[in-house]
DNA sequence: CGCGGGTTTGAATGAGTTCAATCACGGTGG
DNA sequence: CCACCGTGATTGAACTCATTCAAACCCGCG
């Protein structure tokens, strides 16, 4: 929750009795193993889930098991806000890596928000930002070279890692496969790697452990045409 | 307005006088040529737009000049109410054909929605399958093969016509080239032509005049996969 | 030590692009 | 009325980027 405050602190003059009021709500928390589901596809969505820690994934499965990845969602996402009651989730999210989040039920969300119209704004930025995130995504994989894409996701990640954390490092945790990578980016697992090796070569980033070292985060951005902009973090300070 | 009417009326029982009050809001009505932009990248956001007429496309251009097409809006479509006052545009707006516009300030019109709760419900659902459009265009050009991308697009563009309209036609207007459709599918002008010569050739369409004729809409959206529940029209009665 | 998940590398294949030429068609001017 | 454009659609041939398949590799773990 202290990260979805960060994330959403952005947007209005923070206040932390803003929040209290979410935090009192009544909710579960619960716990899911990488692999495993969260909301599945069908599913009535009646429950706003917060995630706590670890690092989700909102994706659909083709008939013959092509995945495509439609978002990364890290901690301090909030999700179905949109979607409401009655509606029925037409794809799935599940967990990329060990994952704790706390479940809302709708009705009480939009309660507690609809009263303090600075939360309410608060959100309304968060759902913005969301529908921007989806665009840059068909952008990147309708559009963009696999280079480009790989480079591209990786500056996304850390510029939203750095919204959640408070400070914008040269450094991302990703610690999931990259079959991940290859069908967020609607590429095979082999290229991905490939890509990835080539973008070592050039000096762009380094790998080591779970996670990928920025090496020149302007050029990178550049080559890449990454303009961090659509994330709409103009609030936060982060240079 | 009545194409918005007919469209947002699926989702409330339809009463003549939730629209008056939409009707009556001040306003100024455009038209835009083929081609000519409607809202450019970096354009403060403080309109929303109704499209009485013609198609319009959402879309960005990269720096060498590749263009993703994000999404097509048809008559009846409304944009941008999410984005509100204080936005900038990341991505720019214009005529695919000749187009006349309603343009209402983003203040007025939330004034209009905010009192009547069944038309804020209303247009929170077109919000939410404006969501879910662009999310099945991520899964379109992200992991689907150009035959199936081809196909897909039309079965959606023919269904969401049909929310307009009112009746399901096995003809669609396309009065724009070519070009469009590949920039919305992330290919090249020759391979959708190819494309689209092989899906005659399969007796899945045929085609003439500007537009196009389904003559198997079973097979073909077996083909592709396409579901048309994410366009969320059930409460239509296009069986 | 040996197993297993994930990554890397190589070689062959394939889907889609690019470039260039041709075609089809509607509009315009002589 | 017809020749001449210009735009967009189509076709062919060469090429490229990414996929597929298969083997090797790496490393943490039982």
């Amino acid at each position: 929750m202290k990260r979805l405050m960060n994330r959403v602190g952005h947007y209005v003059d923070f206040k932390e009795d803003y929040f209290s009021s979410l935090l009192d709500l009544p909710h579960r928390i619960e716990t899911r193993r990488p692999g495993e589901e969260i909301v599945t596809v069908g599913q009535r969505i009646d429950f706003v889930f917060v995630i706590e820690s670890g690092w989700a994934i909102r994706y659909r499965i083709l008939d013959d098991g092509r995945r495509q990845i439609l978002n990364f969602m890290l901690p301090g996402a909030c999700f179905d806000m949109m979607s409401m009651a009655s509606a029925h989730s037409d794809h799935a999210v599940s967990a990329a890596t060990e994952v704790k989040l706390r479940r809302i039920k709708s009705v009480d969300f939009l309660k507690a928000i609809s009263g303090r119209s600075e939360l309410a704004t608060a959100f309304w930025w968060v759902a913005i930002q969301e529908e921007a995130i989806l665009r840059e995504q068909i952008i990147r994989v309708g559009r963009r070279s696999a280079k480009e894409r790989v480079a591209h996701l990786i500056l996304e990640l850390n510029r939203r890692v750095a919204a959640v954390e408070g400070e914008l490092k040269d450094f991302i945790d990703l610690p999931f496969p990259q079959a991940l990578f290859a069908d967020a980016l609607g590429l095979s697992v082999v290229h991905v790697s490939r890509t990835l090796t080539k973008l070592k070569a050039e000096g762009f980033i380094s790998t080591g452990g779970e996670g990928i070292k920025i090496l020149m985060r302007e050029e990178m951005a550049e080559m890449c045409d990454f303009d961090s902009r659509y994330l709409h973090l103009e609030r936060l300070k982060l240079g």
